[in-house]
This record gives C-alpha cells, sequence and structure tokens, in this order.
DNA sequence: AATATAAATGCTACACAATTGCATTAATAA
DNA sequence: TTATTAATGCAATTGTGTAGCATTTATATT
C-alpha cells in the first residue's frame, strides 16, 4: 500500500482510467498478468497464477470489460475456452493466431497480416479470424 | 420398413458400408440431414430436426465416427459448439469458412482456399484454419 | 433361419467453461 | 465524510461434451 508505485503499476493504472474502469486489485493483477505475457492466456492461466484470491465470476467478467474496451482480444484456438491477449498497437489490424501443437501455447502474430480472401458472389466480409497449427520458435 | 428404397438412401448406407460402419437408424438419419444441409449443422440442430429419437452421446457419438472417417469435418465458428458438414471433393483441400453474422448460420466455401501466409522465423507451419464473418448471399 | 460376436445405443453421471441473480463491499466523485 | 455507482463473492445454473456400463442391435457365420 505504501511502497512506492512501479512505472509498471502506473501504466497499467493509465490504461485503466483511459477507460473509465475503476482501479481494483483483480484488474490490476489481471492485467499485469496480460501485459506481461508473451501468448495469449485463459481463465485457468489466470487462476493458476493468481490462486483463489479472486472469484471466477470476477476474473471471466474483469476479461469481459478488458475485451469489451479493446483492451484486449479473444483468441479462439480449438482447445476449449477463449485466450486473450492484449492488443498492441502492431495488432490493431487483423492479424494471424499461432497454435504449437507442442508447448500448446497460442501467440498473436501481429506483424502477420491475415490476407485478403475474395468470398463468391452474395458474400459480404466485414472481418477475418486466421488461425495457424504447428510448432512455435520456442519448440522448434 | 418395407417402403421402396430412395436412391438417396441408397447412397447413404453405401457411405456407411465404404468406411465400415454399421447401418444404424441413427447414422442414417443424422447422415442424411448432414447431407441435405447447405451449410454446417451442430448437435443442437440435429436434436431439434430429430426430436428425441435418439440420446445425446448416441448423436456425438455419430458425429465422433463420421468426422474420424472423413465423411464430415468440424468447424469451430466461435459461438461455442462445434458444427459440421459433409466433407466434398472440392472441399478436401484448406478452404475458408463464412458465419454469417445476421442468419448465423456457417457455411464451407469449398472453393475458397486459404492463402498461405509467412509466419515468423522459427514458426512451422502445420495447418490452418479460416473463418470469415460477414452477411452470406441469402441475407444480403 | 438360428446363433455368435462385436459394435452401437441409452441411461446416468460427470467434467468443464462460462454466465447469472443478488446481497455485500469497495472505489471514486461530490 | 458521505453518497453514488460499480465491482465483487457466492451459489446456483446453463451449455457443451464425455465416460462407464448394462442392454440391444447389426452383421457375419453356421
Ligand atoms: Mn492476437
Ligand atoms: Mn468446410
Ligand atoms: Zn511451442
Ligand atoms: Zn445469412
Amino acid at each position: 500500500m505504501s511502497a512506492a508505485m512501479t512505472p509498471v503499476n502506473k501504466d497499467i493504472e493509465n490504461l485503466l482510467r483511459s477507460h473509465r474502469l475503476k482501479r481494483t486489485s483483480a484488474r490490476m493483477e489481471i492485467l499485469s498478468l496480460l501485459l506481461g505475457s508473451s501468448h495469449t492466456i485463459s481463465y485457468n492461466d489466470i487462476s493458476d497464477a493468481l490462486g483463489d484470491n479472486f472469484d471466477k465470476s470476477t476474473v471471466y467478467r474483469t476479461l469481459n470489460s478488458f475485451e469489451e474496451k479493446g483492451i484486449i482480444h479473444a483468441v479462439n484456438d480449438g482447445t476449449g475456452g477463449i485466450k486473450y491477449a492484449v492488443t498492441r498497437e502492431e495488432g490493431r489490424e487483423a492479424h494471424v493466431h499461432f497454435k504449437c501443437d507442442n508447448c500448446s501455447q497460442t501467440y498473436c502474430l501481429p506483424d502477420t497480416k491475415i490476407p485478403n480472401v475474395k468470398a463468391p458472389r452474395g458474400f459480404v466480409i466485414k472481418n477475418s479470424s486466421l488461425l495457424i497449427n504447428g510448432t512455435c520458435k520456442y519448440c522448434s
């Protein structure tokens, strides 16, 4: 409570304030996890990392709030259960996600954009998501 | 039971026999639904169409059998719950799926192939799935 | 046609992800 | 400091899918 605030904490507070979200410890800790992760994380990852400090519904509601505000985005890698990652500048455009068959982590590839495809007559494209499976750079 | 067999039923029987699956009424009816559908269908679609003639586990197991044999393929359109479609000749290659925001049906686009993407160094691609959202040709 | 065998089915229970209503508590504004 | 509003915890509930096991059925064999 009285310890000097780390820059990271300041960043998180600003992020919350800029989206008009109250600064609660659940949000601070969950957002901190998300910001510090190189890959997408699930409810279970959060639950494991934070113990049972927060109720399941709080965690899910927190993730939903972040997503509504655009702070994070959801990734469905087909393993049942949604994963999330912070949306960084380069990743605002629709980017590819990569699921490693070996370590089963799912990564944002913010610089790998989804190519345009031409749908058949009558199909109007709004947006698209591309999931790649394979071996990630840490496993190959 | 004694009515003349329709050609469609013969097709279905042959399909089952060619994959060494026993001809049961669950399989006949579920495969008939799948063959007759222009879009992917879910467990719930099957359950609605067939009433409670078949147990939930039978339906799921039937779908899993069909998928293992390659008769159908699974599509995850992010709505929670897997959908299935018969794999037709043109669709054996990885093709795009289209989820309509209006009618919320999900379609195979067997002629729209998934473009190759170049992943960052170290990421080895095995396969990929591309889901497009928008308005389908029946809704536009 | 009767029988044997292996597979499919129905039932029940369970697993897991996620959501909801509601009373309580905490964060911010005034 | 108080009032207001939003967030939280808890318990129950929903939704999707799986699993064990006794029973039934499809098919091959006699
Ligand atoms: Mn991403
Ligand atoms: Mn398809
Ligand atoms: Zn990996
Ligand atoms: Zn439509």
